[in-house]
DNA sequence: TGCACTTTGGCAACAGCGTTGCTTAAGTGG
DNA sequence: CCACTTAAGCAACGCTGTTGCCAAAGTGCA
């Protein structure tokens, strides 16, 4: 019966029209309490859990739970993988995710490099291939090259049943309609609906995705709790994802995340953007004066200001230049960060713990892959809204 | 039947322990349809909706709305209201929200005045009371000066179906427990727990916010489309509320919307709070200096950097200080906040309107009235996930 | 005036959801 | 070996939105 739904989520595979506020039935009913079900296995690992206990999770009772794991099992989606010891009457059945069921592939296109990425449904990835790239070059190579990786990935799972593609770019682009947007450097893009072009190219449903969303979006995988942290990215320039209760925050046009052009430094040295004291230019100057220590202060005023803003649990640091020396930078920016909070702090002075963002060079390839598989499971915070980026 | 549910948004009265996600079940199915339609309802106005229109843009079919709206007469909340010019066929019949059949409580309990509405289900204030107030007082004096000022709006509406009590307070605060944290300069309130306290004295469901968010909240409901904005509230202090995608933004702690002591200017002028180079401080001179022009500049770098960093759609300026000249304070906000975008701007440079926040010296108070409001109605964004502040 | 047509909205039957009551399965402990 | 406990499935159920059909209420043309 089951196995013959497109989607074992059950939402709907093109939302239409935006409306103001949608009402639900019946099959979005089931769709999200499947969805939530296969979050809720996918957080319990390899470790699985029982009936009852998704049933506590979840609010739904034992029953519901049975009927909507048995439908999973059909699928292939869920597998029964032994027993927990008895507590005095039945044992309990451990139902586990099987990661194999399906996959997604994850594509980070970098201005000189580009890596994928195959992940199962736990998120872990299966293969990786990784390549120099020029982003520079016409559209047609670009999505050439990035066809026969993707091909390369594919094959080594053969038999993996893909069910789309996360694409991470840099720059300004549109998550909704997947069209770049005047990318930094790069004027040839703008305007270029790369998702459509991408789809086509790959035959596969394709989300499109700012880079340090996608990392960022990987990152709160990770956080079990529905959470809510800054991802701050130090590469060839200073960028942010935001994960708000759980979700990535795009804003209204995907334009959310410009952490490095925040002023800090009122009528301060001009920064290549046409603004004054911004503090990338600031930390950028400090980095090529080989001030690591200095570029980690100003970031963790930076970092300061986002806290006391958005009122995050944590800060997480990424980028090719943090990577370099993560220890100088981790440490600066808690250091920094935690001085101006304390300062502040009459009595309360909570500290925001700061670390390195797991995870490594494959972050945002392994993120945008999570963009995929975030169809399949619940929302952490708002069901039936669902993740933005709408398959 | 329906007349005997207790609250007819279905939504449960307490949550219980937070879950990670949770599953839903039919009566929440229901409780949402209603939600979602009461919605409508609402942002139709005066001109009410059709059956159809609620339909098409609830994504229900029309013999669901019918049902729906059915069990809404029942309860007394819609009616019907005319007949719309008819097409060719049977004119649609008009449905409208019955304004008067539930009423809230807001309550601004400000440093040296408090402000009470009784608002109905529109929104709109049938009864306002204001009145000096000493919060340094001890709580007993407070609570009882509120009771008595709540006890005047009921009076002045006698039959009004009083659901609830938003309580917008200053300071940092805990809305899930309704507990006060470390009101500045007032040591006293520190851990007092003011939703528990005015619930017993009031015998009604209270929930309490922050001011800035409360009057957040009330400016989200002019605003249709679930848009997102940042508020700026510059009074005896610098602070804002956000709103993104429709709702409410807090952070884990209720301690979003700390706007005032953004560092924009490194090692500046020591700010009250410990800190140097906080936009209050500098913004606060300008004003004691006379110079609002300056403080509007200082202003808008902050609303750029606010801007930038959460892609809002516009930015809405309050407090005392802003009502008391608002056209230098929108004007010089606009301005430099324009200065700051279009500088970035290659190509885009997409402008973001400034505004004086309507409602004028009771928004606050009508804010925290929609705050209760608001459980009657569908979240414009996660429809299951409701409102933060469960009654 | 009358008839054809269009559109709205209610009625009744229906499929599908989670829930409830009960039964069976599968252990522990005396 | 039996009493007890806990887990999980089966069947009936209540309730949801959906579908097919029909009455109501208009318009427009003959």
């Amino acid at each position: 019966m089951s196995s013959e739904n497109p989607p074992p989520s059950g939402r709907p595979v093109s939302d239409g029209p935006a409306r103001y506020a949608s009402g639900a039935n019946l099959p979005l009913l089931r769709g999200h309490n499947a969805a939530v079900l296969l979050e809720l296995l996918r957080a319990a690992g390899e470790g699985g859990v029982s009936r009852l206990e998704l049933a506590e999770r979840s609010g739904l009772t034992p029953q519901a739970v049975s009927k909507i794991t048995a439908r999973l099992r059909e699928d292939g989606l869920a597998a029964e993988a032994g027993r927990r010891a008895s507590t005095g009457g039945k044992p309990r059945t451990v139902l586990r995710l099987v990661p194999g069921a399906r996959h997604a592939i994850g594509l980070h296109l970098d201005r000189d490099e580009s890596v994928t990425v195959l992940a199962d449904l736990a998120g872990e990835p299966v293969a990786v291939r990784r390549a120099p790239l020029d982003l520079g070059a016409g559209a047609p190579e670009v999505l050439a090259a990035a066809a026969a990786q993707v091909a390369e990935v594919r094959a080594a799972a053969p038999e993996a049943q893909v069910i789309g593609a996360g694409v991470a770019c840099p720059g300004p682009l549109d998550h909704r309609t997947g069209v770049l947007h005047r990318v930094t450097g790069l004027p040839q893009w703008d305007g270029y609906p790369l998702r459509a072009a991408l789809a086509e190219q790959l035959g596969l449903p394709v989300v499109l995705d700012k880079d340090t969303n996608a990392a960022a979006h990987g990152l709160a995988q990770h956080a079990r709790g529905a959470g809510s942290f800054g991802y701050l990215h130090l590469g060839t320039g200073l960028g942010a994802g935001l994960v708000l209760g759980g979700a990535v925050h795009r804003g209204a046009r995907t334009g959310a995340g410009e952490f490095g052009h925040q002023v800090v430094q009122l009528d301060g040295p001009p920064c290549g953007c046409g603004k004054r004291g911004c503090i990338e230019a600031l930390c950028l100057a400090a980095v090529a004066a080989g001030d690591p220590a200095e570029a980690a202060r100003v970031l963790g005023v930076g970092a300061a200001n986002l806290v006391e803003l958005l009122d995050v649990d944590r800060v997480l640091l990424g980028g090719r230049t943090v990577l370099g020396d993560p220890d100088t930078y981790v440490r600066g920016v808690a250091a920094s960060l935690d001085g101006q909070l304390r300062a502040r702090g009459s009595g309360g002075a909570r500290s925001v713990p700061v670390m390195a963002a797991p995870g490594g060079p494959d972050a945002v390839a392994l993120g945008a892959a999570h963009l995929v598989l975030a169809s399949l499971f619940g929302a952490p915070q708002g069901p039936f809204a669902g993740p933005p980026p709408v398959i």
